[in-house]
DNA sequence: TATACTTACTTACATAAAGTAACTAACTAA
DNA sequence: TTAGTTAGTTACTTTATGTAAGTAAGTATA
């Protein structure tokens, strides 16, 4: 058979099935965070999330933003692009509470 | 701030992210495979594959059928938990397709 | 002036997950 | 008896992630 799949799909896919990502893009539906509140909430290392939030930048999805105050805030967001993903989401949230046990 | 998410949300982000998870339920949406089809269509290790099918398997997802035929016949397909996660799938292809380079 | 405090990272090192290739089991066919 | 098939498993290597300490830039405090 062999690789018929959509390119496209796969690339998506495997931004998606990173580790972590799902989960900072679903934290970043709440609206703009800084790191620390990100790294809290979503449970995942310091030196992870600063790669994810890179690759996640690189790819357009997130934004980050630098407000010189003191001490500096820096606030992630979801670009429009990201944001399309939420459908996505409430997807897996409907899944999740029609066939996982509480 | 410290985890406010959904543990069932968190759970089927979990399942989700695994790598190469997403793909093989995805795979399965065409219809029941073999082994060797979803390996050679996905491009996973035959190692990586045993490991998700028996997990995918164990959480209800996918089920595994045996036909004593010549050479053994071993059939893998979505239950109606894993069907339920079509729409999902189709939110990605969607996704990717409006938001993606080809 | 020096010490401490904050956020946002980065670095070094240990552990866990995934890739690769060879191997096994069960069966049939030549 | 040797070879061929599918469905795996095993041993070993490479990559990804977790953990904890360290850095940089700035302000406030003693």
């Amino acid at each position: 058979m062999d690789k018929s799949i959509c390119p496209r799909f796969e690339k998506a896919m495997g931004l998606l099935s990173q580790r972590w990502t799902g989960m900072i893009i679903y934290q970043l539906l709440f609206g703009p965070q800084r790191f620390c509140t990100i790294e809290s909430s979503v449970g995942v290392s310091g030196r992870v999330l600063s790669e994810r939030l890179k690759d996640l930048e690189t790819e357009g999805i997130v934004k980050r933003d630098v407000y010189p105050e003191t001490p500096v805030r820096i606030e992630y967001s979801l670009t429009d692009k990201g944001l399309a993903l939420e459908p996505l989401m409430r997807d897996i949230e409907k899944w999740s509470q029609n066939w996982l046990e509480a």
